[in-house]
DNA sequence: TCGACTGAAAGTGTATACACTTTTGGCTTT
DNA sequence: AAAGCCAAAAGTGTATACACTTTCAGTCGA
């Protein structure tokens, strides 16, 4: 099993969800969708329903698939989860750190600045996303980072905090902070800095825009 | 959407691997499963589909679905994102705790107790994993109670840990003392005991035994 | 006797068919 | 003109069909 047809349709949606570019709310018709990729509807159930356990969607009996739209609660519960799980890693990131792994942050947060000065504002939404992911990685901790991109995901559909440059300005600047507190190995500092910054992402959520786009051939193409 | 008849074929599988009536490598074939629940072979993949998504099985292009069989290396991983979560977890439960969050914890300790003097494994085994679950559901954080359940799962897929008397009665000991710690507020205690309770757990991993059960109807009447 | 071929049986992967539900747009009625 | 109603269109839910891959037993050859 395991087919890639599925997994690119799955990869293609997420990062249009993700992008902002299909917006909460927005109906995912079957055959739409099927058309746009060019197999069947079988192929694009299967999408779905993978989607619909990530909370990417939302799925109503025989009405059919919507793009979600978590609402505060939810969002707050995310950003609680990450928090917890993120001031204990960075923790355990710093016992064993190595100049290696210091080396690998370093260079994707000056990936992430010269994004943020190229104003791209796609790859630097994804990168300012991946920084967490990251350190998961250099943990060799695959578990948590797929945990992590999962619960990213999520405030990534329900956040449009990247979407000022300055605030993404400041999220690369405190990951730069967090990065150097590892590198001298203070655990309590990268823990806290680490801490702060997620609240600082999450105080800068916004639940009151919503312009939902209808056409998918649109938002996919 | 969201069919009631693939997340009965999802829950009873799910039960049938954690309760270690399917073993890990055991094949599910996608007739036979749908023989035996009546319904088509679409539905069974469907659950399939969503199992493998959980990690409870693994699909294998043209070959079929299989009960996973996590490593040693996987379950490390997966016990070290339950820690990093819990044990934060367990300080902001003592953050916000009330007389009636500590009734209804020693309620459920009390259930555990009875059910490890009744011998009945597959109740003290659900309890057991339970307890974690309900921690996060009294602080009214869904999201953190969904994921920490699919952690549980894959962690009483890998291990028998449960399977003796003493190690639950160990168990359930390590709860009551969790909870009087929460009791007294003792957040630092509390969180310490929980960590402790953690590796104690994974520590009682055992990687040797495996007796596959290949009749799929067997395990599941 | 053992290993390599072969063809049938079993099983997976995708598409399609069809029943049933929701939505929609126009028509009637007030 | 607005609200309600009905039929057609669109869409979802499940089953089935069929092509292709893997598995396996039996046979042949060394």
């Amino acid at each position: 099993m395991e087919t890639s047809s599925t997994h690119a349709i799955v990869s293609a949606l997420t990062k249009a969800i993700v992008e902002h570019r299909l917006m909460p709310g927005s109906k995912l018709a079957e055959q739409k969708l099927a058309t746009h990729f060019g197999v069947s509807r079988t192929l694009v159930r299967q999408a779905l329903f993978q989607l619909s356990q990530n909370r990417l969607i939302r799925m109503e009996p025989a009405r059919g698939a919507f793009v979600a739209a978590p609402s505060a609660a939810e969002a707050k519960q995310v950003f609680a989860v990450r928090r917890m799980l993120e001031v204990q890693m960075t923790r355990e990131f710093v016992r064993d750190i190595t100049p290696a792994k210091i080396r690998a942050l370093k260079t994707h947060t000056k990936q992430e600045k010269e994004a943020v000065a190229q104003e791209d504002v796609h790859g630097r939404t994804e990168l300012l996303g991946d920084f967490h992911v990251r350190i998961a990685e250099l943990m060799g901790n695959y578990v948590l980072a797929q945990s992590l991109g999962e619960l990213i995901s999520r405030c990534a559909l329900i956040t449009l905090m990247y979407q000022s440059r300055h605030a993404a300005q400041h999220s690369a600047d405190e990951h730069e902070a967090i990065v150097d507190a590892m590198a001298k190995k203070d655990a309590d500092l990268a823990a806290r800095l680490m801490e702060e910054h997620l609240i600082f992402v999450e105080n800068s959520l916004s639940f009151d825009k919503k312009i939902p786009t209808h056409d998918i051939s649109l938002a996919l193409s």
